[in-house]
DNA sequence: AATAAAAACGACATAAGTGTCGTTTTGGGG
DNA sequence: CCCCAAAACGACACTTATGTCGTTTTTATT
């Protein structure tokens, strides 16, 4: 009775399956990706793949998973720089570390939205959905309540409401993103439409920065 | 020599199976229907289906077509009844006939961001989505281009990019609709500030109507 | 080295959807 | 009333993906 087998390098393998599939999901989007594509670019048998996700589904997850950890780290130590200005922490939260907007996209989102929209009507996969929104809801909308309630925003609207907006604006972006070409969409244009209207919304003046 | 058979029924037929398979999409969404689905809800044999549509992407691209007439009919008689405004034109071209911010959402929406995303891979199907992506941003671009010169609006912004970011909030929400229950949404709200933001942006008065 | 637990493998049985094609039905003209 | 073109049918052959399961290979411990 002693545990005959590998120690944590169980780990490696499950973490070069994933990074492997995540390549899979980016080329081909979720719902044209098979099992077999993954097990030929994780160089693992099907048994084998089977043994860590016992679907494409399971396996997507996980992925979701990780880029939730490393979300939540991120934002966090965002947070922590937050000395400047509520905006600015807001404006890093959106765009990134450099907090102005850019022409990077983050290259699962496509895959991520054909997830969610395939899987609308799937019960487990709408509650997961669900939570997902409510946790980027709530990083957004409580850093706009602190703003408001430190003076530096106003209170002409809702913070719920305008953390949607953020939201619906993102998830708008990335959809014409997956679908067209880099110059149709103008991402940094309309970044920066939108960073006036979000100044707008939260302080009212003109100059957005 | 004489065309033996039925006359123009063919298009009743037709008109009828379009029906079904739109109820059919609706309810199942675009990657999750079949061709059995459709001929069940349809009435009509596997063969007969075939006769009319060569499988679900001509069947879908012809509901879609259907779609855009009605739209271009809509909207050309917006614009006939357009002695109001060119921002209430916008309005009612954004919402509807009675250019408000209301709940309701085309029920095929989700499907039809299924079909774009799940096909952006595709030659065809891209190039597809670019061009009602265009139609759409033509209609809004040359109201705004036109209110523009007219007085109307202010140019502080390039209509290009006002008429991109109104496709793109309009996506965002669509997509969110699509994933969320009704009331994490909140269209309505969201819609209204939106207005508020584009009054602001086009007008640069702080009322919105 | 021996060994045993379990990790990895890959053949297989199953399931589901697609498009075709030969046959049957139908309806309008002769 | 007859006829025949084509409309409608549905069985079929094919393809593709899935998940399982019995077998083989590792690998850490003894």
């Amino acid at each position: 009775m002693s545990p005959r087998v590998s120690e944590e390098h169980l780990k490696q393998r499950r973490a070069s399956i994933l990074k492997a599939a995540t390549g899979v999901f980016i080329e081909h989007g979720y719902e044209k990706t098979t099992m077999k594509h993954v097990m030929d670019a994780a160089g693992v048998s099907r048994g084998g793949l089977y043994q860590y996700f016992s679907n494409k589904e399971d396996l997507f997850e996980a992925i979701l998973e990780e880029g939730l950890n490393e979300e939540a780290e991120q934002s966090l130590a965002s947070l922590k720089k937050s000395s400047t200005s509520y905006w600015h922490l807001l404006m890093q939260i959106i765009f990134g570390e450099d907090a102005t907007p850019d022409t990077n996209m983050d290259p699962l989102a496509p895959s991520k939205l054909e997830f969610f929209i395939t899987g609308r009507n799937d019960e487990r996969r709408r509650a997961y959905g669900e939570r997902r929104y409510e946790m980027g809801l709530k990083i957004y909308a409580d850093i706009i309540k602190e703003g408001q309630q430190a003076g530096e925003f106003r209170t002409t609207h809702h913070a719920d409401t305008i953390a949607r907006s953020i939201i619906t604006f993102i998830d708008g972006l990335a959809l014409d993103h997956a679908i067209l070409p880099e110059e149709k969409v103008r991402l940094k244009e309309q970044s920066e439409l939108f960073v006036q209207y979000l100044n707008y919304a939260l302080i009212g003046a003109d100059s957005s920065s």
